[in-house]
DNA sequence: ACCTGAACACCGTTCAAGT
DNA sequence: ACCTGAACACCGTTCAAGT
């Protein structure tokens, strides 16, 4: 009793690990011990750990499709890839090097795959050629995987970095010289307001290949 | 005698290990053995393994930087941006799963960080604000990492995944619909044509915001 | 069908001891 | 100063045994 122990709970257990503890205490007997059975039992439900990881892969890469298929399309193409650039930021920002750890990683299910559709459909009616319009989605998808992951890096708790937490302080470590590095680190911001200028230049750029 | 191990030893050697076998096999007690020494040898000169994992991030981007201070200023700051580019992807590539594991790590070497000075000098020469700069640096940053990250990750053997080697495999794993993902993938290149496509576009988005 | 207990090989790391 | 041997706590995984 009390147990009833399912893939899902499981896959839902592991995220939740992920995020309180890290990647590194994401073990096979700490989720058991958090779903109140012994180790063994989790290899009854998953074949090995390997299996678990690219469950939880599914898993948030789902949340991205039912995310991107819940949204209608926008007055152009630029808000429709906009909404897409958006949606897979926020998921990935979900859970801890989200970015990191669930990019690129292969689909054991066609139904993410076949997300594409509907947002290839949407260029290819705004004017992009077939090839354009998957060359579209795979920069914005690359843009948005590496902003993040340095986002994500960027916002991990430091081991007593000196060069972290002040201006000043990374202004002393860089030393003698680069100064436009210095100013630079300066005039920074981050979050959304970078996202968002950033992914405006990248929509210029394919507006500017629509034209030509 | 024949021993000898110093830090810059372990590194590289570590560097092989990952290359030959990859990151799960990285481990201390194989490390050690490729080094003829027994595992507690190496807590010597490193630490321990996350230090010895800093030390290989620190290494892989010093030789970036290295790189990069070789390359002398294009003809103009299209040309800069597309050298510094083609720098970070090639040396990401090195590497086995090279982007995942290098990207968006904290550097110990304010060397490698001052780096950046030199392309900012030649983006604001060039007419770009600091702040534009360091944005564009960010983003093509950003853009490299992703891609490179999807790169390493479709050229990884598959674990005998019916929908990889064959488009035919693909179309069937799809299933009925999603015409244009199936039309897509036979259109689609890889490596370099792609890289320089996509890294074109993100240019182009940079030079639209120089002329605003 | 689903879970436990005990066990195996392996991992990162420590530490006394050698040279 | 640099390395070895033995040991510790922990890991993923297997498997007989329970219910």
């Amino acid at each position: 009793m009390a147990k009833g122990i399912t893939r899902e709970r499981i896959v839902t257990a592991a995220l939740e690990v992920l995020n309180d503890k890290g990647m590194d205490a994401l073990t096979v007997r700490a989720l058991a011990s958090r779903l109140d059975v012994g180790a063994p039992a989790l290899y009854w439900h998953v074949r090995n750990k390997q299996e678990l990881l690219d469950e939880m892969s599914t898993f948030v890469m789902r949340r991205v499709t039912d995310a991107l298929a819940a949204i209608a399309p926008g007055a152009d193409w630029r808000e429709d890839m906009a909404a897409y650039a958006r949606v897979l930021r926020s998921e990935y920002l979900r859970h801890r090097d989200g970015a990191r750890i669930f990019s690129g990683t292969r689909f054991s299910d066609p139904q993410v795959v076949k997300a594409k559709e509907s947002w290839l459909a949407r260029l290819t009616a705004a004017g992009f050629t077939l090839a354009q319009a998957d060359d579209a989605l795979d920069l914005v998808t690359a843009f948005v995987v590496g902003f993040v992951i340095e986002e994500q890096e960027r916002s991990r708790p430091a081991d007593t970095d000196p060069a972290r937490y002040s201006l000043a302080g990374r202004d002393e470590w860089l030393g003698e010289g680069a100064e436009l590095v210095k100013a630079a680190g300066h005039l920074r911001d981050d979050g959304d307001p970078r996202f968002e200028r950033q992914l405006d230049t990248v929509l210029d750029g394919l507006a500017a290949r629509l034209r030509s």
